[in-house]
DNA sequence: GTAATGTGCAACCTGTCGGTTGCGCCTAGT
DNA sequence: ACTAGGCGCAACCGACAGGTTGCACATTAC
């Protein structure tokens, strides 16, 4: 999957990676096996999904040390919501275009 | 997956399920065979995504004769963009916390 | 130096997803 | 009445996603 909209919605399907992205949003900075703490997946699972966060561009990763920390980059989310936000536009701009027809037709 | 939020995400994850909304959001109404034919995939597939997207709320189904309408009903998008928005935001906040943090800390 | 903590990588298993084919049932035209 | 178009249902298949276990490697603490 190439298209980066795609990725992100991909990434958004999983109920784990989206309760990972909503711990970062509140957190800063967060390492894998903190995570895992909170999950009821092994840590592996949850490094999984922060890889796949991170093709998807919502996570940057920094090594520290002897761990890697996570933060959040909310960027990719705001082009989702520009398509989800076509979407609903064009489909609006049709409901108006068919009513201003209706009304002009049938005055 | 009960979540409705989930579902939403769940039906944008796929690239097909995302051509037949953009498809729907500028036709009004189609059928499972006028889009199985803008699409490299049988009438059975597309009906499969259509389920999954009425699953999800994004589209509504009415008989009429004999064929079935599909229509596009965009109001879960408002929720998923709300979650979205809500991570976004809480991210925001805390970097503008943190910034005024220490803007008075080092002044 | 050694033990403990934290990670990454690879193999493996299982369920589900996207897709197809085959069929039978309505509905509409002639 | 019969034929053709459109749908739905069910079985089946291959691929991949989510998850686990096991292990080897690096880094910190003692």
């Amino acid at each position: 999957m190439s298209d980066p909209t795609g990725r992100v919605f991909d990434a958004l399907a999983d109920p784990n990676r989206r309760y990972v992205l909503e711990a970062l949003a509140s957190r800063e900075t967060t390492t894998a096996t903190e995570l895992a703490a909170e999950l009821p997946v092994t840590r592996q699972a949850v490094a999984k999904h922060l890889a796949a966060l991170n093709q998807a561009g919502l996570v940057e990763s920094r090594r520290e040390g002897r761990e890697t920390l996570y933060q959040l980059t909310p960027a990719p989310l705001g082009a989702a919501m520009d398509w989800m936000a076509g979407v609903g536009a064009e489909w609006d701009a049709r409901l108006a275009a068919l009513r201003k027809h209706l009304r002009i037709r049938r005055p």
